[in-house]
Formats: C-alpha cells, sequence, structure tokens
DNA sequence: CCTTGGAAGGACATCGATGTCTGCGGTCCG
DNA sequence: CGGACCGCAGACATCGATGTCCTTCCAAGG
C-alpha cells in the first residue's frame, strides 16, 4: 500500500480511502491510485485490515460436523455453504469422529482463528466449555443434535417422531416383534430416535425385548454382525429398524447374505442414494438435510446481525418414503400367535 | 495481552515470550504470567500474531472442490483432512460446481485471506491467473485433473488406462458394441477417459460409432435419459462404458426401468457405496481417492516446507472391481455377425 | 479584501503481537 | 580487581490497514 501511495504520489491513507470506494476522493486522483494499484499488483492484506478494524469480522465461519466423507454431513456442508457463498462468507471445516476432545480442540482452535461463529454438531456430552467463548462474541448454533449444558439455538430432525413413525409403518403391516439397530444411546439423536422407538411399541401394547436391541453401533461392519447375529437367534423378529445410514446399509447387506431381503421387513431412518434401486427399494425415513443446513446457516448468520432472542431449537419435521422394505409382511409360519 | 502484563507486573514482551515458550524468561516469572493470563481469560490473537510475524504463515490451506456433497469429493475431502490434522492446519473449503469463474474468484479470496496454499479441483480451462499468485508465494497443487497454462504440480488418477481397462474387459466378454457415456469433453478427466475408451476400441479393430458416445451428461436425470435413448435406438449398444460415478448411477437406473439389467453390460469408472448390493453388483474401475487426497496434501506441504523441484504430475493407479455387470456376454440374438 | 465553510488529502496513533536492541545485574576468568 | 560475557527483561519499532484529527485550498459571501 506504501509503494501504491509513493507511485502515485499521495499518502497512504488516501489509497486506504479509494480502496474503500470512499466518496470523499476526487474521481481523477482515485483513478491514478486504482491505476498504480492495479500497476504494482497491490492486494489488500485482509488479516491487517480485520486486526484494525474494530468488529472483529472475518467473514469466516466453522463448521464441525462428525465425519465430512458421511452424505450426511456432506449433504449438511453442502447446504450450509450454499448460504454463505451468497454472503461472501468462507467455511473453516473440521470433521470430529465422536470424539467429545476433538470437538472441544477444533472449537476454541477455530475460534481463536477469529471465526464469526460456528456451526456444530456436537460430539461431546457437554458443550459448556462454550459459555465463556459465546460471552467473548462468538455466535453457536448446533444442527442434527442439541447442546448440553449450554443455552444455544439448535436445528434437528423430529428424531422422536420419526421413530415413531417406523414402528408405527411397521406395525400396521402386522409386525409385533420388531428389532432396533442404532448408534450409542450416548448420542442424543439415537437416544431420542430409540425412545421413539420405545414409545410406539409401548403404544402399541407391545414391550421392548432387550434380546432384539442392539445400540452401539456406529460401522457398516458393526451392523452387519449385529443384523446376523440377531436373524440367527432363538426367537428372531420379523421387522428391523435401523435407525442410521450406516446402519441401515450394513443391514441391507446382512439382509442379502443371508438371502432373507424379501423376507424381513425393514425401515431406515435417513435416506441414501440407491435405496430406490435397490430389490426391494429400501423405506426411509427422511431427513430434509438441506433444510437443516439452510436453517443453521441462516440462524447462524441472524445472531451475527445482532438477533438476541432466547435461543431456540428449531425441528424440522421428517417423512417417509416407502419402496417395499417396510411393507412386507411377516412370514404366517412366524406368527406364534403369543 | 497488556492487561496480562499489567496484572504480572511485567512487560508485555515478557508475556510475548512466556506464551511462545521462550526459555529465557525465568521459571517463577513464567508462572506467574501464565498464571495471570489464565485469570484473566487471555487469549492470543492469532490473526495478529501472522501479521507481526514475517513468515505469513497462517497454518490454513483451501481445498476447492467440484460439489462437496459428491462422494468423491467429499472423499478426497476427507483425505486431505486426515494430513492436515496431523499438522494441526485448517481447510477453508468450497465447491465450484464446474463454474471458471468461480474458481478463479474463489481461489483469489482465499489466497487473499492469507491462505498458505491451495488444493485444486479444476473447473476452469485456464489456470494461468495463478501465475502472479504463486510468485507471490502461494502453493498450489492440482488434485484429479492436471492445469492448464500453469506449471504446478497434479495427483490424478490413470484416466486414460482405465477406460481401456474398462473396454477391454467388456471386449473379453464378447462385445464388440461398447457405448460411452460421460461428462463434458472440456473436463480434462472426462476427455482421458473418453481417450481411452477410444484407443481401446481401436486396438480392438473397432469403429468408435458416435451414435452410441454421449457426452456432456453432469446429472444422474441426464444420464438416464441419454441411456433410455440409446436402449431404444436402432441399433443398441451390448455393453455400456460410463465414465463417472454420477452417470453410472444414472445408468443403473435406466436399465433397470427398462429391465435390461441382466441383459445390458456396464462397467463404470469410480466405485461408488452399495455398488456390491445391487443385483448384478456392479463392475467399476476403482481410483483410489484416499491416495489422490493424501499425496496432493503431502506434496502441498513438501512445498511450502521448501521443495522447490521441479513440478510433477503424480499418477494414481486405477483398479477394477468384478461384481457381475461387467461380465454379461452379449444376447446371442445380438450378434448380427458383422 | 477578509472571513467562513466545506471538500480533499495528509500526519499520526492504533489494532495485538513480536523482532531488535539495549540495559541491568551477576558470574567467571585472567 | 577489572572487563568480557551471559541471562533476563524492558523500551521501541514494526507488520498493513484504518480511525481520528488536522491542514490546506478554493469558492462564495459580507
Amino acid at each position: 500500500m506504501k509503494d501504491v501511495a509513493a507511485l502515485a504520489g499521495v499518502a497512504v491513507k488516501t489509497v486506504s480511502r479509494v480502496m474503500n470506494g470512499d466518496p470523499t476522493v476526487a474521481p481523477d486522483l482515485a483513478a491514478r491510485i486504482r491505476d498504480a494499484a492495479g500497476k504494482l499488483g497491490y492486494r489488500p492484506n485482509l488479516t491487517a485490515s480485520s486486526l484494525r478494524r474494530g468488529d472483529r469480522r472475518t467473514a469466516t465461519i466453522g463448521l464441525l460436523l462428525e465425519d465430512v466423507a458421511n452424505p450426511f454431513c456432506a449433504a449438511l456442508l453442502r447446504a450450509v455453504e450454499d448460504v454463505t457463498r451468497g454472503r461472501r462468507v468462507q467455511i473453516l471445516i473440521g470433521s470430529l469422529d465422536e470424539d467429545p476432545d476433538r470437538e472441544r480442540d477444533l472449537a476454541i482452535t477455530l475460534i481463536d482463528r477469529g471465526v464469526d461463529g460456528l456451526v456444530i454438531m456436537p460430539a461431546a456430552p457437554d458443550q459448556s466449555y462454550l459459555v465463556a467463548e459465546r460471552r467473548l462474541g462468538t455466535r453457536v448454533v448446533f444442527v442434527d443434535r442439541e447442546p448440553r449444558f449450554l443455552d444455544a439455538d439448535a436445528v434437528v430432525s423430529s428424531n422422536r417422531l420419526g421413530a415413531v413413525a417406523a414402528v408405527n409403518h411397521l406395525c400396521s403391516f402386522g409386525h409385533r416383534r420388531i428389532a432396533y439397530l442404532g448408534d450409542s444411546p450416548g448420542i442424543a439423536t439415537a437416544a431420542h430416535r430409540f425412545d421413539g422407538y420405545r414409545h410406539a411399541l409401548e403404544r402399541a401394547g407391545l414391550d421392548t425385548d432387550p434380546l432384539i436391541v442392539r445400540q452401539g453401533l456406529r460401522t457398516v461392519d458393526a451392523a452387519i454382525q449385529a443384523v446376523t447375529e440377531l436373524l440367527s437367534s432363538a426367537d428372531p423378529p420379523t421387522a428391523l429398524f435401523a435407525s442410521q445410514n450406516l446402519v441401515t446399509i450394513g443391514t441391507v447387506k446382512a439382509l442379502r447374505q443371508a438371502c432373507l431381503q424379501e423376507t424381513i421387513a425393514l425401515v431406515g431412518f435417513d435416506d441414501f442414494p440407491l435405496a430406490d434401486v435397490l430389490v426391494p427399494g429400501i423405506t426411509a425415513i427422511t431427513q430434509d438435510v438441506a433444510q437443516l443446513g439452510h436453517l443453521a446457516a441462516e440462524l447462524l448468520f441472524a445472531r451475527l446481525d445482532g438477533d438476541d432472542s432466547p435461543a431456540r431449537t428449531h425441528v424440522v419435521p421428517t417423512g417417509i418414503i416407502t419402496r417395499g422394505s417396510g411393507e412386507i409382511r411377516p412370514a404366517p409360519t412366524m406368527a406364534v400367535g403369543g
């Protein structure tokens, strides 16, 4: 900038004025300065600028997801990006891999780097570490899962109702022995879905049988193994409720290995690509991922723009797409008539 | 920092020394300062720090991909992240959507924000706009596609050889009429794959029939339509080579709609989740995405660490997984015996 | 002709942290 | 016993840009 000023024969301040579109600079002078800047390939240093400006805005937000390679997270990232793009805001991204320490580390690191705000899919059981940060001005919005021990905005799917819908759907096709396959109940989302499962069973006058409940499934392979075990147990279920996309995929694979994909009903929570091309198609409880990401980002920007109304949790409704796997009726021979 | 210094009764410079682990500070003084910092909740301002430090290192890199929601890109992002994590470097992410202007805009924006380097899956037909930037110190590595009009490192799959392998595979099962379905030849990757397709046909003594070549397919729906048209044409192909994952998925859907999935052979370039669960399983030319991302990131860091050897293009070999769809033989009735 | 006012541009301090240089007190050696 | 040297800490300048305040200059009015 100094060089530009020298070449144009003016003071640095004047160059600064031109760069910021200050109208008090005479047009011809401004042109001369712009010319000099072009000749020297001058480019303003945003770091220095944001340091001097009081506002501390860096036009950057942080986005912490469970694993960016997971299709659900990738879609979420994309939805957030679509919002930030319009505001010329950039995204710093990080995967947490369900590691609480990593959540904390990354959140603090990003805040230290001066992000204006954070969108977090939390992995830790406790977000109180953010209390101090928020007081210092960083805005935080949670997505997919609500925060704990922190009063902040969140955008989540109607996990409980979605699970209830899944179970009701299976019940309506005559199932009375429905297994639950899901992630660790330590994850809020999984807990809500399990809660919905139990609640729906109860409303249908059925008991929750711990023998056909498998939690803590985190990978496709873990799901395959759990389902395989269930299928070969003494009193196997006639229907399966898989409460997460990777678990659903593992379940599909296990059913095929056992050639039971036309015999045992399956409803998965969260849709995935090609679910419609499989035979039978996979009936799924769908989340509006784009809406989740969109809302989370908009909410964050609203906060950054000064909205200081009380924190809220926004619930995005789930839907259901029937494709065949969820409409299989229990085999007559299975009906022992308990 | 000033406040910390005041509370500890020392000069700011001494606080700075302690924060940077300078061993020349007496241990008890250091402890007192750390204590004061803790009490005040002091957190160093990395922005100011990187401004003052000569090196201009922000420990941030930019990653520009076609679309972060695409599984290929998401996997690439994850692979890059796995490398940066070990170095405590953060990633600024952006989707280009095959828009040349957007590539340029985002690249410049990120450089202005002071990223140390960029990993780019280029969308533009010309990267010469980066010449000046590189002279100013920004390191750039390209992934998946080579840059044009810029001498820089790149990491790509063996696209041409992969396509050759796909066609050879189909030929070895007796196919002589193999359709090509792919993205716009303006995209380097697509061009190489098409080139491999033509080359392999030629080696097999076959002509490239423009009637069964469909390029410019960018979405699943476009692929579905193209395949549907091909299948109902006067002289339909007996085998299909889909040169990109979204195109492959569209092709699978179109074949199923026509109930020809057991009749027409299909080999897809780039594997995708559930390709093994479909019936028949989809035979795929596989890319080592993790390796692509890993190498690109390592290469970038090598450059940042001072490696100034001549720019190279690293080629990551492709593989093939046979699952059924690529091993279907042409229907005897189709063999007109040309 | 002097005053006044507003427009235009410059000098200086400042954001937060760190490189450089200096100064102080003490130790070690000849 | 004096000087060289070292460990330690502070004053000051600096990174690049901008907020604040001030000066200059010119035109219009009295």
